[in-house]
DNA sequence: AAAATGTTTGGCTAAATGGCAAAATAGCCA
DNA sequence: TGGCTATTTTGCCATTTAGCCAAACATTTT
């Protein structure tokens, strides 16, 4: 069973990775082609810093890739399907806007 | 834009929520129907008030539904989407494990 | 060499996690 | 009713992890 925790692990580190604003920000970003740092920057607003280490938590979880041309370090999508996990996500929110204006949450 | 902003907190909090391996077993668990905190806690194993506690989150970030029915509380998927988003999170792994065994991840 | 673009590191604060003990709630039974 | 048991939740504390800013470092371009 412990090949179970192992792969529970793994799963969760994707999630984690894309449980943060700023982080699900760029990756909206990024559905539409890739982007430079700076770009991402701009978008974002924080320190520069900052937006390499987020950079580097999508990356480490397998969902960002990375290529560098010249100056500039490019970010792209690995992964098709994160479009349908914010559908998904929104789905969640819908839910519970409905049940907020109409009853409990039962 | 602070709209987006709140947006974007929102979303995260979801998916943070699903981001941990216990939580995640659970929310696995719990496809194939509701489940009393006793049942939870047997498959994950760890103290019942840890337990108890993950599913608090998975309750606020409306996740899960729960309804106490005598002695015991029973838990709920609120939400259909969520084999999709483990699917989606396969993908991820899975293009993962290609790409380790034949080039890098660029 | 100087400038531009990212990444890494150090230090600091805030948040998440886990476990134990105590409190809350519901059922049971004399 | 009063007491006893079973099931969860809460409070409290210690430990770990995440997030952010600033400064130092690395690489490429000019």
């Amino acid at each position: 069973m412990n090949v179970d925790r192992q792969r529970y692990r793994r799963r969760a580190e994707v999630l984690k990775a894309m449980g943060h604003p700023s982080r699900l920000m760029m990756l909206e970003a990024l559905q539409a082609g890739e982007m430079c740092v700076c770009d991402l920057q701009r978008l974002v607003g924080s320190d520069m810093s900052t937006i390499s280490k987020h950079l580097a938590v999508l990356r480490n979880a397998g969902i960002l890739a990375d290529e560098k041309r010249g100056l500039q370090v490019f970010y792209r999508l690995r992964v098709p399907c994160v479009t349908r996990f914010f559908e998904c996500v929104e789905e969640v929110l819908e839910q519970d806007q409905q049940e907020a204006s109409t009853g409990s949450r039962r």
